[in-house]
DNA sequence: CAGTATCCGATTGGATACTG
DNA sequence: CAGTATCCAATCGGATACTG
């Protein structure tokens, strides 16, 4: 048993590892974040509710699946609610928690980053563009 | 040309949305946080510089492909500096820049939102599946 | 040690069509 | 209007093997 592999030992550390990581907040939230059209839809509902097909034309692109799939997610997760008015045709509304606008003050947060530090990141870049041409 | 199926509608409107989207710092950069290893790596080099088999170690189960994939993607943005020391054999140091530092600090808002709030979203799920499975 | 190159399985997400 | 269900193409990322 003391033969083991490099993957081996490898997947053991992984799944030690991804185990670490479900447990692990930090991790859940920028899993969420990542999702791209989360952070969209959070931040679309930041100003007041609005329809299942407002939301969609204000994301342009989104096709239907994506876009249920994103707001049962978020609603699972408190940070929005699903309110349904049995007219004809049914009307759905979508409304940012106090959750979910605690989130949205986050996600300003991360803008306000990006904006400010965007201009080193896009310097940084063509410098490293170029200075990796230049050592060819 | 007024005739224009759906699927048509909604492919321009997602280039258009895209091309607003690549240009947008915000969406860049949480596309770089949505990166599973970004963060690990930025909060790994957050205490000091490591070599490449160091931070394989400390991100336990990443492939060399992903390492070296996100290392150099972060490097390009000017996230961290790679120091190669030609000795025998070589040694690649990676260390946080001042860019680097300052995202290091945004990710530790993001844990402290998380940390804040994670109770709510467990919270959450657990009411969300509860009351779905009561109102079949 | 620090990668690079290739293959391939799994997941993702868009298109499409249909339903209450 | 507000979804659901299915199919499928593309992308991602892990395993593996090899190099300076």
């Amino acid at each position: 048993m003391a033969t083991m592999t490099a993957a081996q030992r490898r997947e053991e550390a992984r799944t030690e590892y991804d185990a670490f990581l479900k447990g692990c907040p930090t991790n859940q939230l920028l899993d969420r974040l990542s999702d791209k059209w989360v952070s969209l839809v959070v931040s679309a509902l930041a100003p007041g509710p609005l329809r299942y097909s407002d939301l969609a034309r204000r994301l342009a692109g989104v096709s239907p699946k994506m876009l249920t799939q994103t707001l049962r997610a978020l609603e699972r997760d408190g940070i929005l609610t699903r309110t349904v008015t049995p007219s004809v045709p049914v009307r759905v509304d979508y409304e940012l928690t106090e959750l979910g606008r605690s989130l949205s003050l986050l996600l300003l947060a991360v803008k306000d980053w990006a904006e400010t530090h965007i201009e080193e990141v896009w310097e940084a870049r063509e410098q490293y563009d170029a200075g990796d041409a230049a050592a060819s």
